[in-house]
RNA sequence: GCGGGUGUAGCUCAAUGGUAGAGCAACAGCCUUCCAAGCUGAUGACGAGGGUUCGAUUCCCUUCACCCGCUCCA
């Protein structure tokens, strides 16, 4: 399937808009039309149904460790400055880059080494002839692996000397990072893919959190960042669950809602958006059990999106490797889509399932943890201090049976609502093509979503406008609307009110025919057979509501 | 953010330094008894801004968006 057609198709239907569009759009926004709203409600709240309304806490969930309990939470997007520099996000977001004006190569401003080295008496660089006869001297810069080796492999490049002179290459002082340096001297930096001096620009920040000021005065003092992720809010409200709900570890704390990354460059339609939409769980358990969970998460959650009908090959589920993993994590995995944009054989990210230990608990409680460290221990600064203080708060568990204290550990079920919409519609999509009564071959398009997220579920046709067909379709379609979007379309050939339907995903259509007007029954077809059965004008919409629930 | 490409109606595609055409879709009627393109009618576009010009959709500049490749993706 061609990408570009389901973009149009979406764009025809009223399944997404560019934002803003009629002033020309933005770059990583993106709007839903009325069809799309549709889906992607269906997507979260068959999320939230199945994961914390339907859930049910006194049984146990096939495939888990025991019986749990999950409950809801709706936080700010704005939160106190605080909470996203000690959970990391604030330090690793707001890289400084500095970009090669030759190779056009951008790198970390930090993660650029670098080394002096006198050039004087040496060959000019770019002359044969000339050689320096005051003093010189150059930065050799590198981001190699084998930085020494290939340190000394530009310098001899730079200065013109040969292999079995390399002894003579003087160097001044150790190896530094290029952050370390005076920019007044960038005009002497040989770039690691450059072939002559001074390519670097100003060192520039790019940062990736959205930022605002509480308050209408703008000043340092009152800068607010919009929330790059759900997560975070749960954490910083986990005492405030566990005083006021009664809910007893193992549980889970789930959130829907709005994140934002100010993404550099964002592409492949919805997929990288800068707004977005997430479907988060934090399940708190206790550290001996928490591999359990994590299996168990991991498992009910692929089953949760093949449920919806992502359930062919297109769908994997992707274990991290080891060296993948931070260390205080011991699983992580990723459920994946083969979206139509991405290579064949490669996957995008749809949800990610993460064990988190007791990391971010620990965080909010002592301050931001050196990633790093292990076993993990609070970034200090140069002055001995925590770089980014925590709450102060007690965020420990008390086991009212065993009397036990600890941290709970954290199993991370996170998934990306616009995301999952896409691999929905990308899943859906299919074209068929049939003979028409003149035996010329036409293309059906056909959205075969799985009923239970499909926008609308039932269109009701009379199969003619008179002889008292519209007036028992326009009955059925009341009855139908008050439980679910439905259509109701009374205008030109069947036929082509069928395909309409099957653009937009309609898995039923029932249709009134001069029968019905008889015997009170009507014809109900479906979308992906184009089979049609007979069946009695009363039992329609129990029927139809049938189909189109479910759980997982 | 860089390099290359693209931008005319909802879609597909024309033409033009001097009133922008068509097919399909959508809309209103008519006709129609089960899988779209029978008939009639009305509606609808040069991505945005600026410049050159008597006159710009066309030439030039800027900008925005989309596609491809880099880069980025905690």
């Amino acid at each position: 399937m061609e990408m570009e057609k389901l973009v149009s198709l979406c764009r025809r239907r009223g399944f997404l808009f560019q934002s803003s569009e009629i002033y020309g759009g933005l770059n990583g926004f993106w709007d839903y039309g009325p069809l799309g709203v549709e889906l992607k409600r269906n997507l979260k709240d068959a999320w939230w149904r199945d994961m914390v309304a339907a859930h049910d806490d006194l049984t146990t969930h096939a495939g888990a460790p025991g019986a749990y309990e999950m409950t809801g939470l709706d936080c700010t997007i704005i939160m106190h400055p605080q909470v996203w520099k000690v959970s990391g996000h604030y330090d690793l977001f707001a890289d400084v880059l500095v970009e090669c004006k030759e190779s056009k190569k951008r790198y970390r401003y930090d993660q650029v080494r670098c080394r002096w080295i006198d050039g004087t008496g040496m060959h000019l660089p770019g002359s044969d002839q000339q050689y320096a006869t005051e003093q010189v001297k150059y930065l050799i810069a590198t981001v190699a692996e084998n930085e020494a080796e290939d340190l000394e492999k530009r310098a001899m490049k730079l200065l013109k000397v040969r292999s079995k002179d390399k002894d003579s290459l003087k160097w001044i002082d150790g190896v530094t990072t290029l952050d370390q340096i005076d920019t007044q001297d960038f005009d002497k930096v040989f770039a690691p893919e450059a072939t002559k001096l001074g390519t670097f620009g100003e060192p520039r920040d790019f940062n990736l959190m959205f930022e605002s000021h509480a308050g209408a005065l703008q000043s340092e003092d009152n800068k607010v960042f919009l929330r790059p992720e759900t997560a975070q809010g749960i954490f910083v409200n986990f005492k405030n669950v566990t005083d006021s709900s009664r809910v007893k570890v193992p549980f889970g704390i789930a959130q829907v809602g709005k994140s934002f990354r100010n993404e550099i460059t964002p592409r492949n339609f919805t997929f990288r958006s800068r707004e977005f939409e997430q479907m988060e769980i934090e399940f708190f358990c206790h550290p001996s059990q928490s591999q359990d969970w994590y299996k168990y998460w991991r498992d009910r959650r692929m089953a949760w999106w093949q449920s919806l009908g992502l359930s062919g090959k297109n769908l994997i589920l992707r274990d991290h490797h080891p060296d993948e993993l931070s260390h205080y994590s011991t699983g992580t995995a990723d459920i994946e889509y083969a979206f139509p944009f991405l290579p064949e054989g490669e996957y995008g990210e749809l949800e990610g399932i993460a064990h988190r230990g007791d990391f971010d608990l620990r965080s909010h409680m002592e301050g931001k943890l050196d990633p790093n460290s292990c076993p993990l221990t609070v970034q200090l600064g140069e002055d001995g201090k925590p770089v980014h203080r925590g709450s102060g708060r007690d965020l420990t568990y008390r086991d009212d049976i065993t009397n036990e204290r600890f941290t709970p550990h954290v199993i991370e079920p996170s998934a990306g609502a616009d995301r999952g919409a896409l691999a929905l519609l990308c899943e859906a999509y299919h074209e068929d093509t049939a003979p028409d009564d003149k035996g010329q071959d036409q293309t059906r398009v056909v959205m075969r979503f799985h009923p239970r997220i499909a926008p609308v579920k039932a269109a009701v046709f009379p199969l003619v406008k008179k002889d008292g067909m519209p007036e028992i379709a326009q009955d059925l379609y009341r009855a139908l609307k008050k439980k679910f979007p439905a259509f109701y379309d009374e205008k030109g050939a069947v036929g082509r009110r069928y395909r309409r339907q099957d653009e937009a995903g309609t898995p039923y259509c029932l249709t009134v025919d001069g029968q019905s007007v008889q015997d009170q029954t009507v014809t109900l077809r479906d979308r992906d057979t184009l089979e049609q059965v007979r069946m009695k004008l009363d039992d329609v919409v129990e029927e139809i509501e049938r189909r189109v629930t479910g759980s997982c």
